[in-house]
DNA sequence: TAATTCAGCGTACAAGTGTACACTAGTTTA
DNA sequence: TAAACTAGTGTACACTTGTACGCTGAATTA
């Protein structure tokens, strides 16, 4: 019951999403890749593509489910390095960056949708970064007793901070991403200076 | 020499603008709307669009200068209401939830072109957000006496905040927008204390 | 073994795209 | 007044798009 044909489709289903995934990137948004170009690049005739989605939303929802997978990998290569030792927000920011250059175009993609036309998409990618900030929020809770909110609104500002760092780094040569990184560290702290402060006053 | 033909020129050259702002919204983008389209939409042949822009891109471009002039009208309407008094981290956020709401597509224009896949638009953008923080630096500096970079950290950070929270914004109802609102201000205060903090460490 | 299922293909079509080109009519210039 | 200019028009063309439909051959089921 190993079933050759189950095998061969998810196969080929993962052929169209890889080819979906290799056709993003700088020049090139996924609401701009139309269902031909993909069909094509996965070796198949346009209307084969129907025989695993029903249409182009729906594998884009399946990329930004794909980078959400990738974001979680990333928080978990981070979290290695941290026990390792060393500034944990600097370990972070730093892990973020080495990540974009292997990962540019899924954070592309997650940047894009986000402000996208489809409501789908946007509620989607809103779900995957809300997840993340979850697990940062937790993190910063336990790590420096913060009241809840506080907590929160620190790992959202955080969040926010670095991604838009990183949709910057994407545009930018190593030095000035260099810079950036510092940069982004110092903000950081800032906020967590910050944080620590109100979570006190409160 | 007043120029009946520049004068009209100048007239359908601002029908066009102002037909491609028409059609921006949450469902429609800038890089999905046609040249036939907005030719259309501005009661125009298609071809007499050249007559004005070279193509789509080079009125795209004067969009986001658009943008611009209306960003900067936002700091200007902001800084009236706080010279008459009040929280100013209040005032300003509350201003810019209320500019949201009739400017929601010009935003919105900003935020898709930021990520977008032209450099020539992701630059536009950029200089203009840059312009917007340069300012809100200015009056950081010389309002709190800080620290030259940290005050650019922090409004470089408090922008990028304010506008997540406006992207946030522009896709829930007005009950969960003021909860939102007076997060937004918690987090701007959160970096107000920190950049104090940090600038009297360095 | 015979019948059924279904991933993938090829053809076909209507709709929409950007833009080249030649033309017109009103404005501007000489 | 005559000549030159030019904003706007209409036609035409080559492409690309999504997708409906019927077919095939191999895998699956009975």
């Amino acid at each position: 019951m190993s079933g050759i044909r189950a095998q061969q489709k998810e196969k080929t289903r993962r052929q169209i999403i890889d080819a979906a995934l290799g056709q993003l990137s700088a020049e090139r948004s996924f609401s701009s890749l139309s269902l031909r170009e993909v069909a094509k690049e996965a070796g198949l005739a346009p209307t084969s593509f129907y025989r695993h989605f029903s249409d182009m939303d729906e594998l884009g929802l399946t990329l930004v489910d794909e980078a959400g997978l990738t974001l979680r990998q990333l928080m978990r290569q981070a979290r290695q390095r941290i026990e390792k030792g060393g500034s944990v927000v600097k370990i972070s920011v730093v892990t973020f960056m080495e990540f974009l250059e292997n990962n540019g175009n899924i954070f592309r993609l997650l940047l894009r949708e986000r402000s996208g036309t489809s409501p789908a998409f946007r509620a989607a990618v809103s779900r995957e970064i809300h997840y993340f900030t979850l697990e940062l929020c937790d993190y910063l809770q336990q790590a420096n007793k913060l009241n809840a909110e506080v907590a929160y609104l620190q790992a959202n500002a955080a969040v926010v901070i670095v991604f838009s760092a990183g949709a910057d780094a994407l545009d930018v040569d190593k030095k000035e991403q260099d810079d950036l990184t510092r940069r982004t560290i110092l903000q950081l702290r800032i906020l967590a200076e910050g944080a620590l402060a109100m979570s006190s006053k409160i």
